[in-house]
DNA sequence: ACGGCTGAGTTTATCGATAAACATCGGCGG
DNA sequence: CCGCCGATGTTTATCGATAAACTCAGCCGT
């Protein structure tokens, strides 16, 4: 099929015998136009199947399109995997759909060097989750000067929605060593593609995302407070889903048998983790406590009634207040918006064995 | 902040005494520049933060902006709550990722009908999602005249991902009188706003969706088949969560106790449906027998050994497909293509008990 | 009778890029 | 020595719209 030539304003102007800037005001300024006119107008625009003016050309001239970027740390194929980042998106598309906003998912560019093309996303501003300043991508959206919002990282110039993972970390580690646990293991996902070494609380973290830097801060503040040396607190980076969360409990509790608790840094992991310790016969939370974070449901293949302990936070509303930030400015300049996690008990810990050590 | 003005690929050729069909090209067109002059240009460009051609001016000149419009029957943020949305969304952006190309999510307009907005998506093609043509937003999408895929929906003149809906669903209820079932009801999901009514197989479904359309046809054809009456069928809708499920069942048992099987057109509208019946002390699939549709994980609250017996079809996959007639067209004109759903006997389905009627 | 105002359109400039046609120049084959 | 070619830039037209400034009646009050 022969694509017809598109109607524009200016060929439906000159069917009319009018100018283009009375077709355009038709569509957008109906007081500068007579009523007569504009159905005209109109009616003969729905005869030659106009829809509407181009919105490639109206966004050029005018510097707005309605849309918002939004880029996530992780492949996208991965986001749509998390129940938080999932839920993370709902909150945004909840503001957006009041406000007849456009949601741009911007894939990161993944491709070798020479390759990268430029970021082609048309749209008005961006929410950028968790981000690496330094991912060329990311680069690219703060070079374009749009308004921008950051969620879970630390940018003073940029509008920001931040959740206290430091101090809700900090509760978890201090309930597992009131509870008796002095040999544990904090199981973390990584950066980008991960090491696999094991580390422990002493190394270094400023190059994680700052949400890993922030959680194991928050774990220092708790083990420093106990006087329980950083260097006994073992690291260990996996991929973050429920697999990755099986097989470094699988492996920690096999090469490490002493430990008796399992910091994990997601509830995917953790559920992972509780999967990889049945295999290995541990009993939780009798031999073995376990603790997430982002408060999920549990997978299906978890028994329903397990309440993980870990920390509950509300990755909906993180979306709806970034997205409120981005589309309903109050005011100039920047703003930034703290949600409070919160540490929840469940059943996965319980007092520390008696292992006999130390 | 005064948002300094941006570079543009004037002002660098003025700064650096060229033309900026030069800079263009040092961006897109290596081969018709030096590399001499690519690299001051280049360079200039970075010091004055100029990360590359403007998108919708580019977007503007050469037709193309490297983003696929996706839009759903439902609301956005209905669809981030329902795992077989999601899993076609995965698909999708599994697609997108390795060719690069932005997603454009496109909320449904649901305003009132005097404040409609235009579609404002800048997109090379579209994905619909069980679309109705009616809707405002589909047609002004359809009217663009792009490349546009429509997943589980008949349309001859374009692309298409379709599941064979009729003959699973067919399958589905010879099973069930198979077993022995007499007394069913169908629980469906509505077109937008349900009416609440009960109807029966008899009722005229062809304004429902595409989807819901079919599947009542393979209905039909079991029922016909089997010489069973389609006004004994009774037919009721109710929104497409676990809620709506759980209600619709409650209700549908308590007035028709001598129902002995729900076939519910969701895995969502089933799992709910499996939480009402034990409301009311039926025994599944003892007592009552629940079918499903989807062939997704059970809710975290349901017990994990559940298997439902219901149609699998591989969301994620559609999405898939769907892309990739999109952004890797292999020829000219439309293509179709058919995902098979597979029928899957669970345990939710059983010998119907006698009930001492008819 | 006259200046100002309002409504309805028109003219012109511009948004920021890409594409095609054209200019310039040094080298090179015949 | 001529003419052609490739490499490197430049000129000009164009994508499809919006915005601002302008024209021109007709009307109104004084």
């Amino acid at each position: 099929m022969a694509r017809a030539k598109r109607a524009t304003l200016k060929s439906i102007a000159s069917d009319l015998g009018v100018t283009h800037t009375s077709v355009s005001n038709a569509y957008n300024n109906p007081a500068k136009v007579s009523k007569a006119l504009r159905d005209r107008i109109i009616a003969h625009a729905r005869a030659v199947n106009y829809e509407g003016p181009n919105p490639a050309a109206r966004s050029l001239r005018t510097g707005r399109c309605g849309a918002i970027g939004v880029l996530f740390n992780d492949q996208l194929s991965y986001a749509f995997t998390d129940p938080h980042d999932i839920a993370f998106l709902r909150g945004i598309s909840s503001v957006c759909e009041d406000e007849g906003a456009n949601i741009v998912l911007i894939p990161l560019q993944n491709k070798r060097p020479e390759q990268r093309d430029q970021l082609a996303a048309i749209v008005d501003g961006f929410i950028l989750n968790a981000p690496y300043r330094s991912h060329p991508t990311i680069r690219q959206a703060l070079a374009r000067g749009l308004p921008t919002v950051v969620v879970d990282f630390d940018a003073p110039e940029l509008s920001s929605v931040l959740t206290n993972d430091r101090a809700a970390m900090q509760a978890v580690v201090a309930h597992l060593l009131a509870l008796g646990h002095r040999h544990f293991a904090i199981v973390t996902f990584p950066r980008e593609e991960g090491t696999g070494d094991i580390r422990s609380l002493e190394d270094d973290f400023s190059d994680e995302s700052y949400v890993v830097h922030e959680r194991m801060e928050g774990c220092r503040d708790a083990v420093d407070a106990a006087g329980v040396p950083r260097s006994a607190v073992l690291v260990c980076e996996t991929t973050n889903c429920e697999d990755g969360g099986q097989r470094a409990a699988a492996w920690l509790l096999r090469c490490r048998p002493e430990l008796t608790a399992l910091v994990c840094f997601s509830d995917r992991l953790a559920y992972g983790a509780l999967a990889g310790a049945a295999t290995l016969g541990r009993q939780v939370p009798a031999t073995l406590s376990v603790t997430g974070f982002d408060g999920i449901d549990p997978p299906g293949s978890m028994s329903p009634g397990l309440r993980l302990t870990t920390v509950r936070q509300n990755a909906c509303e993180k979306g709806r207040r970034a997205a409120e930030i981005l589309l309903r400015p109050d005011k100039e300049g920047t703003t930034s918006i703290a949600i409070e996690a919160e540490f929840v008990i469940g059943d996965t810990t319980a007092t520390a064995p008696d292992t006999g050590k130390k």
